[in-house]
DNA sequence: AGTTGACTATAAAACACTTTTGGTCAATAT
DNA sequence: ATATTGACCAAAAGTGTTTTATAGTCAACT
């Protein structure tokens, strides 16, 4: 059997345990049984259960940011995109259990060995953001004079609001808001005419 | 000794040693020491533990209001008191830290005996920022049609945000971006003209 | 009316003991 | 060499028990 084939056989039983059961209710003998695998072998494809668990992370916020990219890319308007964008991440991450499980721990205990997934994750967001609005500026759609500043207010905005969203489970109380949050962070972001 | 006496006596106690050491590690009994008094008279004056957290919590949030209120009832404009009334929100509550063990609570274990205070302050925040946003719609200042919706925004980020920025300590982090939330919340309320 | 301090029941902490599990590695198979 | 195994170990998590600390009570006293 390919080696690449067996790591992805892994990362995918890995992927369904962790999600149903979270990172510590989770054992590396379940993950290999489930492959027909004796659990040595976990460690020929991965340095330990936390490697293991960052790949599994990075896999789960890779397809968001798969999904996230089409909507960038698509050749709508920087209005419709930036309100497809926040909306889709909401949607998308609103699923990402294991990405939940890194927030919860920002709480009691530390992930330490999630760190790098998740400042590439918020490096994405950032990048994607800034790139939108400055299309929209381009395009004419927006008027965003200081972008920096802009991108660093939704970025806290929508970052902070994960947290009641995902971990106190808001996602229904606060979906209707969230359609008038987005129509506030437009509107300031749009030209003084069109307002 | 009067009762009343007594009875604020043992509140600041309380409050000295619940703001220091929180809820569960406090002792009744070093709450009465610490006024040279046995156990049993904060069973006088107070039903319980609970009781006694909740109105310690009571005078925290109370001040708060209090110096929320001199701000709406100032005389300056609407636009000023908003921002005015967001900013000292954020500082206030910064340092209001039995406040902040009951958002903690809210990821793990329930403080249920506080969530009428916790109501209350919420109504009253809801209140006052109502009325902020009706008199500016009256002075001129502001031009907010729909201000149901948009209360209730504003609202969702102000309390997801108090997560990161109490729990998190990101207060010294955030302070400018805050100030440009402020700026975006404003802008998307004034007037076509004037923005 | 207000306060005390001894008292109790319960919850938390400490301890000892058992089981589970992450991780290793020499041996084996391909 | 590459990939896999399963026995093995140390450390962590779990369990049951005992001890200690603490919330709350109350009869007695001021």
């Amino acid at each position: 059997m390919a080696e690449i084939e067996v790591r992805s056989q892994i990362i995918d039983s890995a992927t369904k345990y962790f999600s149903r059961y979270g990172f510590h209710k989770t054992t590396m003998d379940e993950i290999a049984r489930n492959i027909h695998k004796a659990k040595g072998v976990l460690y020929y494809y991965f340095k330990n259960k936390e490697d293991l668990f960052n790949e599994v992370l990075k896999q789960e916020l890779g397809s968001v940011k798969a999904a996230l990219l089409k909507i960038v890319n698509s050749n709508k308007n920087a209005l419709t995109i930036l309100t497809d964008y926040i909306l889709t991440r909401f949607r998308l991450l609103n699923n990402a259990v294991n990405y939940h499980e890194t927030l919860k721990a920002d709480f009691f205990e530390k992930y330490h060995f999630v760190k790098d997934v998740r400042e590439d994750f918020e490096n994405f967001d950032q990048n994607q953001f800034t790139a939108i609005i400055q299309k929209g500026n381009e395009e004419g759609y927006l008027e965003v004079s200081n972008v920096g500043p802009t991108v660093d207010v939704a970025m806290m905005i929508i970052r902070s609001i994960e947290i009641p969203l995902f971990l106190q489970d808001k996602y229904k109380t606060y979906e209707k808001t969230i359609h008038e949050l987005i129509l506030m962070i437009t509107s300031s972001l749009r030209p003084e005419q069109e307002r």
